[in-house]
DNA sequence: TGCAAAATTGCATTCAATGAGGTTTTCTTG
DNA sequence: CAAGAAAACCTCATTGAATGCAATTTTGCA
């Protein structure tokens, strides 16, 4: 199963992960460049791309574990709750996952968030990575509701609330709150989507 | 004003965005160069720099001034009239201002979309785009709404509405649906987030 | 007409990204 | 433990996006 040979490639690839957001913190996003990533983990820049499919992605290394993470959540819904309900359960497991010092060094945490707030080319790669999500935890809600839900009302709910979130968790966050003024901000965000536009 | 100069560079714009979007359908959005749409246009490979910031940028040239179109409507809003209300109203005429064929050729309009929804980097460009009018809409209304409402709900609210419709909206356009089933589906997104998702 | 500003162009350069072919390291199996 | 297979890695070459710069052409205006 996890043989020197699988040990030695997760040890690469967090050297580049560990070398690129060090330098992107000293020298800035763009003005790095693969050679120098490279140079950092002390291997090849041609090494770096069978590790990572462009220069962005080396931001986006956790993706998938969430991903797998929040559909785990899904399946295993209670029953009987309400979509509402698992869907903000859902919401608020997975932003605490992103910041539980267990899955994560909080700096690095907190240096990748300032980078995809910051530097254009990862806030798309960012946005674009969430609208995916978004897609598949629609899917996975419909299936896990089967019969009582339309693929397109789990695409409503699902797009509303992260919807809410997201904008107002950015703008929270580009005005220079604090980590509970944040929190509260997206709290009441999540309050109006579940209530509804119409009862503000 | 509007001299000489200023037609002839709306006309290279033109003919840059019609050349370009030719050949990526033609071809491929990955598979064109800067140097074909340049061609295409006869423009040297440089000047399609000085009128678009990337090969991206190509599709997205109505962003402002479908921005314009918006805040306007939002800053002459209906004294008394509910946010949600003129949230809907606003993300309505955006729509319909995005397919009448008075502002776009139809089948360009067809194609852009086809090509976001296809294309990786465009798809993420895309939502990058919509996410800063997003934020600048949230701006707007809470500006309009001085006093009654605070920034922050201003964005939560921009974040449902639009959250819902955009991620409704493409799975009903990816799943194949027709025309009509496309916006019966924004429109019963839009219901929801207006409701509440704990009133579904 | 002639001059200033703006637009266009060609040229050189940097860098991301990919492909091909050869070398080293690790794993497996007899 | 000694091949031999497979995986990982490296070097080299190439394409194409994007940018800076200096020269040239076009346009607007006095």
């Amino acid at each position: 199963m996890t043989g020197l040979r699988e040990r030695k490639k997760q040890r690469t690839r967090r050297a580049l992960v560990t070398a690129a957001l060090r330098s992107f913190q000293e020298k800035g996003f763009e003005e790095t460049t693969i050679a120098e990533i490279a140079a950092g983990a002390e291997v090849s820049a041609r090494t770096f791309f069978s590790y990572f499919a462009s220069k962005e992605d080396v931001i986006f290394y956790d993706g998938p574990e969430r991903m797998r993470y929040v559909l785990g959540l899904v399946a295993g819904r209670r029953p009987g709750e309400p979509v509402a309900e698992l869907l903000v359960r859902v919401i608020r497991a997975s932003l605490e996952w992103a910041v539980d010092p267990g899955n994560f060094d909080l700096a690095e945490a907190a240096a990748r968030m300032e980078l995809m707030l910051t530097v254009p080319s990862l806030q798309a790669r960012a946005l674009h990575v969430l609208f995916e999500q978004q897609l598949q935890l629609a899917e996975a809600v419909e299936r896990a509701y089967e019969g009582e839900l339309g693929a397109l009302e789990a695409a409503a709910m699902v797009g509303s609330l992260v919807g809410a979130v997201k904008l107002t968790a950015v703008m929270s966050l580009t005005r220079g709150d604090s980590q509970e003024q944040v929190w509260e901000a997206i709290t009441a965000a999540a309050e109006i989507s579940m209530r509804g536009l119409s009862n503000v």
